[in-house]
RNA sequence: GCCGGCGUAGCUCAACGGAAGAGCAACUGAUUUGUAAUCAGUAGGUUGGGGGUUCGAUUCCCUUCGCCGGCUCCA
């Protein structure tokens, strides 16, 4: 029979050939490193057999499919051995994920951290073992009494649709209800960490019972298994919290959880940012607003807040009538809007804020900036006719593409979600947005994952999606028309015709939370930021005592330049000076002695480049001024 | 909110039923230094809070708050 391999070549194998065949056939390396063969497209077991025709590639750790094979495979070896620890375990599901694999477990008894170390140790059994991977399919019958006393396994068999394949893997004696595919034996799942247990609701739901997880990895190597969990460590060393600490950024204490404090270093990043958003925005055409943190209960229930939202906001008594602490800015926006008749000649009216939003978030999920109680939103509220929306939403996209690559998020993933079935608003202008959206899409020429269905109740949206050094990603921007407000405050325009009309809304942020873009960037940078967000960028360093007053004359002419800049006058040694400033990440040291004194000159050191050489003070100021500008805003 | 883990000096961690310790940071003094840690000394803690067991609790138990890893939710 012959078969096609993915160069479009044509191979010639016996009868009853499988994808091990295959492999065997194409080279003894291919053979030794076959974890499975894809079959038309679908991945499948290496021992399969082909089909005259088939479009065959064999799978091989070396590719995303086959990774997840090792890792899958690895979930299996894990259960098997974490069942042989603590018998009575119940198994629920065990799929690979990025960077790894989870098996959720139901254990008679707590299990605690220290019982990871003897689970790898049962893994290395079975990997020694080589027990093959045996894939059968059985009846509905036949999987439901194989499983009896398994009852996460009962209820998805019992979910299995009607007519469907019912497959079972068993590796020594070890089964599993699983689709597969595996890898042949368990000496094939590679290199094995189990790294973390954590607690998940059975099937994602919160009204489920609580499982528990056990996270692991797994590599073709072990280089590749310890590479990996250097990069763990790697990131764990970027996490913006314990930079946020060390760099004196911002602190979180006991008595306002999920609320930060600020520092004066941390405020210096901050207003830089507020500095180059504002510059941003008023080249594009906003102007800003700012509206108060507290409002009325009764906007709230106009704006339906009250209905949709309570669960997240914090209330408040003020002479004896109830307040809202916002959660958002567009009531008190709309509110500026209602303070003025408007006519359409006003548009496309742009009013942005910088909004401090207080939302009740669930203990459980605050985790540094990232997740927070009180954050400020990029937010700002666009007034338009219909006929202006393309242009406004490409508007909007432009900017934040432009503000993202100012920080290096070359990469921007973006996402058109639709019409959900819940939702309000006619049909038609459904679509009217919907194409709106899409053709504004369409003209940037960037592509987008279309997510039918997703849209907020009261309108379609747009949502921006930038990957941190974690290999995390983060929604911050997000462009969402608005229905649903316009019409609830009744919200209205003077038009061509001198009728009153309904304006089209949009809502959008650029960095989401700012609190939460800092955290972003603080990993991002491993908290060296770009000079001109440092908080300090500029450390003067006196070789001794007496170049104290030269090193502050060169501070006052890099301050008159603009420049943020100290001086390091501690009795220490110029060694320990150049240290301490090169662990806190400022972009320039100057070092000032006997010979930079007398020559009216400083020695430029540059973070993490080391020593420049001398400069005359005029260079220095123009080049360090240079270095540390903010970035260009284009109109 | 739920599951599991963890709370000891500002930070990183010891001690784990029997007098609370180290390194770094801080402070004081000496040193005046030429590109990633000068030396010496001082101070710092009701061991997150509350309750219990015990002759005795940082250690064991309960409870509460916070943090960490996830789940769920979301900017």
């Amino acid at each position: 029979m012959n078969v096609f391999l993915p160069d479009g070549s044509e191979m010639a194998l016996p009868e009853g050939a499988t994808g091990r065949t295959l492999a065997e056939a194409i080279g003894p390396r291919l053979a030794k490193a076959a974890l499975g063969v894809t079959i038309n497209g679908t991945t499948r077991d290496l021992d399969t057999p082909l089909s005259e025709g088939d479009q065959v590639a064999v799978v091989t750790a070396q590719s995303e499919e086959g990774l997840s094979l090792l890792r899958h495979s690895a979930s299996h070896v894990m259960a098997e051995a974490v069942t042989k620890v603590f018998p009575g375990t119940k198994v629920a599901i065990g799929p690979s994920i990025k960077d790894g694999f989870y098996y959720d477990f139901d254990f008679p008894e707590p299990i605690s951290e220290t019982d990871l170390a003897r689970f790898e140790e049962e893994i290395g059994r079975s990997v020694k073992a080589a027990h093959p991977f045996q894939r059968r399919e059985v009846s509905r019958e036949q999987a439901l009494q194989l499983f009896a006393g398994e009852p996460y396994k009962v209820e998805l068999i019992r979910d299995l649709p009607e007519g469907a394949t019912i497959s079972i893997y068993q590796h020594g004696d070890f089964t599993d209800l699983c689709r597969g595919p595996h890898v042949p034996d368990t000496s094939r799942i590679g290199a094995v960490k189990v790294l973390s247990t954590a607690g998940a609701y059975w099937r994602g739901r919160s009204d489920n019972p609580m499982l528990t997880r056990i996270y692991g990895t797994a590599f073709p190597s072990k280089k590749d298994l310890e590479e990996h969990l250097e990069r763990l460590e790697m990131a764990r060393q970027r996490d913006h919290r314990k930079l946020g600490r060390e760099l004196d950024l911002f602190s979180f204490h006991d008595e306002a959880p999920g609320f930060p404090f600020f520092h004066p270093k941390g405020m210096v990043v901050i207003n830089t940012l507020l500095d180059y958003w504002r510059k941003e925005h008023a080249v594009a055409g906003y102007q800003e607003i700012k509206t108060p943190i507290i409002l009325d209960r009764a906007l709230w229930e106009q704006s339906g807040h009250w209905d949709n939202y309570k669960d997240n906001m914090y209330f408040t008594k003020i002479d004896e009538m109830d307040f809202a602490v916002k959660p958002m800015n567009c009531p008190g926006g709309i509110l500026v809007y209602k303070s003025a008749q408007h006519s359409y000649r006003e548009f496309p009216l742009r009013m942005a804020e910088l909004g401090l939003v207080h939302r009740h978030e669930m203990s459980g999920v605050l985790h540094g900036l990232f997740r927070v109680r009180a954050f400020t939103q990029d937010d700002a509220h666009l007034y338009c006719l219909p006929e202006q929306v393309e242009d406004e939403v490409l508007g909007v996209i432009d900017l934040v593409r432009r503000m993202y690559r100012t920080f290096g998020f070359e990469k921007v993933h973006l996402e058109l979600s639709t019409r959900p079935a819940k939702s309000i608003g006619s049909a038609e202008m459904w679509e009217k947005a919907e194409a709106s959206l899409a053709g504004a899409l369409a003209r940037t020429g960037l592509d987008y994952q279309l997510n039918p269905g997703d849209g907020a109740f009261y309108g379609p949206k747009i949502d921006f999606h930038i990957e941190d050094v974690m290999g995390r990603t983060w929604q911050c921007a997000t462009c969402q028309l608005d229905f649903a407000m316009p019409e609830r405050f009744s919200l209205e325009y003077i038009g061509v015709d001198n009728q009153r009309h309904a304006p089209v809304m949009l809502h959008r942020t650029v960095l989401g939370s700012i609190e939460r873009f800092l955290g972003i960037i603080i990993e991002h940078y491993g908290g060296a930021f770009p000079a001109w967000l440092a908080p300090v960028q500029v450390t003067i360093i006196p070789i001794a005592d007496r170049h104290a007053d030269y090193a502050r004359e060169v501070a006052g002419v890099l301050q008159v330049a603009g420049l943020r800049v100290e001086v390091d006058e501690r009795a220490e040694s110029v060694g320990r000076k150049i240290r301490d400033n090169e662990v806190s990440k400022v972009p320039f040291m100057l070092v000032v002695g006997d010979k930079e004194e007398a020559a009216r000159t400083a020695a430029v050191r540059s973070h993490g480049k080391g020593d420049l050489g001398a400069m005359s003070l005029d260079v220095v100021a123009a080049t360090l001024a240079e270095q540390c500008r903010t970035p260009e805003v284009q109109g």
